[in-house]
DNA sequence: CATGAATGAGCTTTCATTCAT
DNA sequence: CATGAATGAAAGCTCATTCAT
């Protein structure tokens, strides 16, 4: 069966892919080589070619792989029976964990690139608005129960979206303080622009 | 007098500052040429080389310029006879401000770029936690005279600085919301993280 | 096996090597270009970064290479069975050859230069001190053997090396006099300088 | 009178052209740059325009120059009432004084440079050409005179000059040997080359 | 006259990309 | 499939040269 192959494949652009994403975070789309990505899978550049068109593709590629990993961690939040103040937190804990977990390659994300082709372009900020509307709905959903306060749900969101991604600028794995600790405190301090003030 | 060539040489300097600041914003470290840079002045990439060293003096400098700005602002802030709810709400504000209008070059920013020798990367750093630390005085100030809750502060103002460094990524000049309307709403909702929860 | 391909690799950088030696001997260090070397072998500047680090590394082996076919050649002549006169007349004439055979690339040993590395440079100069001393060796040996008069062995061997090199400045393959004929006239007349004056 | 200015002007060029020397001869033709020249004077590089026509004008009345000194020298030694040894051995004696005295600029001749025009070139030439042709005159009033042995003059005299040509390669200023005791001991061995054999 | 400023040609170097083997 | 090798476009940088002031 073909299938076998495709699989095969699969696996190996999925192994790439995590390769460029690491280095993509340290040293940004234009800093990084097909070398060096190569380098870490014991490859040679060259053969990357196989697996992808070209440069601005792999990193397309890296961008759609790690959109969906966050998708698929907020679309469990979404489809859970928590409260709307639990799926929030919950939310925020997850992007925090995804962004500071050493396989994170968040910070891939910022300013999606210029090389894209418009399509792959629109793609990716699809994603990204796809993500956004999750946090909204969260947010929607807390007002309607009258647990959120009536709040402009987009510039709450842009903030929230904000403080979170910032994280990886100054995020340090061998800091003082835990992902766990940080998205405590996070999620404490951020659900407070949206609770209603009495307790 | 030598002090007028010297002036003239330091506006020629602010010019090309300026001008790279906005290419940085728009193509990241690496994909700034010295090309573009020059183009934008219509002066050629040679006679770069006449008022900076290289590139990455150039971008260092690009960053201590901006910063400068960005502490000067603070600075007026911090001296001012505003309580520190409103010293708050206007280092917010102002930051909005400066991240927005044209002379932004803010998104130059973010990672201070691993080019920059031990000695300018520290002096980048140094600057930036200045600029940090005028947000935690304002803060402490406002919990010292109970204004504010006892908060983690180093968290609260990681949060404030990230939804505020955010902004550069989505912010269009054309879009619905002014700058205005923008950093009054962040200044509300952002403050809801720290005042006492009486009315 | 991979010992075929290193040896393809180590047979191209020799051909660099020599195509950069001519053009190093015609226009000086900084007159030698990476694009002239390579348009001699038909090959692309581009390609040659793939054999060698920069053009300082290129000319550094340069000089290796040279330095060890002399040394190659010299210390043949003194593991012989030849007399010390012999000795020194091969030595003289071997040099010459090198020096005006077209595989010379003597020149480019003139003022090591400056943009080598310490430790390069270092290497170098332990190189031409090597090829001094066996030229000193010969001329010891013939003073112990009452051959040669009681000179200032250091001094002379200036002289005949200077003599030596500076054949490079003015040979002319078309020119009037072979190699064999300048090297004959240079090792009898050099010789007077050291040979007993009995009949 | 318009000569004073012309006698100014000379003056000037005269001190420039020692500054280009002294680079020359450590940098290399292609290594001395407008700038450092002029840096040493406490110049600008736009002013040598004024006092010569481009870098290579200047580098080739530096030629000039340096040709002059040395011809002087040997043109006293060659009007003078000394018998051909002592001639030969003050034009030895002149020139090593010459090619170590620290304004010795001699180094700078090598290679007189590609980027002279023919007609520079062969004016270069011809002053070199006359330089040997002293130490011809010298060598065949000798042999004339007896004094020296029948040798090939060309050969002998390339043997001479390349060996005192080299010694600015090695010649150390602070070496332990003084350019006097150099010159004495050049002097002798090169003369053994020349004279009978009988006392 | 001297110079500050600008220019542009030319160099070294990097790197995505291709392709025969 | 994988890779060694080559390519060429584009970048950073240098420097001789020019010219208005």
């Amino acid at each position: 069966m073909s299938s076998f192959r495709a699989q095969k494949m699969a696996k190996k652009k999925q192994e790439i892919l995590r390769s460029a994403a690491a280095v993509l975070v340290e040293k940004g789309y234009q800093g990084t080589t097909m070398e060096e990505i190569a380098a870490k899978l014991l490859m040679t550049k060259g053969s990357m070619y196989y697996y992808f068109k070209n440069k601005d593709d792999l990193l397309y590629q890296c961008h759609l792989m790690i959109m969906e990993i966050c998708l698929d961690g907020i679309e469990k939040v979404i489809n859970s029976e928590l409260t709307p103040v639990e799926k929030l937190r919950s939310a925020i804990k997850e992007h925090i964990l995804l962004a500071t977990s050493e396989k994170s390659m968040f910070m891939a994300l910022s300013k999606p690139n210029h090389n894209f082709s418009e399509e792959q372009l629109q793609e990716v900020l699809e994603l990204r608005k796809s993500y956004s509307q999750y946090f909204d709905r969260i947010i929607h959903e807390g007002i309607d129960k009258q647990v959120f306060n009536h709040v402009d749900v987009k510039m709450v969101r842009l903030i929230i979206l904000g403080a979170l991604n910032w994280i990886q600028e100054w995020y340090d794995q061998n800091g003082p303080q835990s992902a766990e600790e940080i998205s405590d405190a996070y999620a404490a301090y951020l659900l407070k622009m949206l609770m209603k003030e009495n307790e």
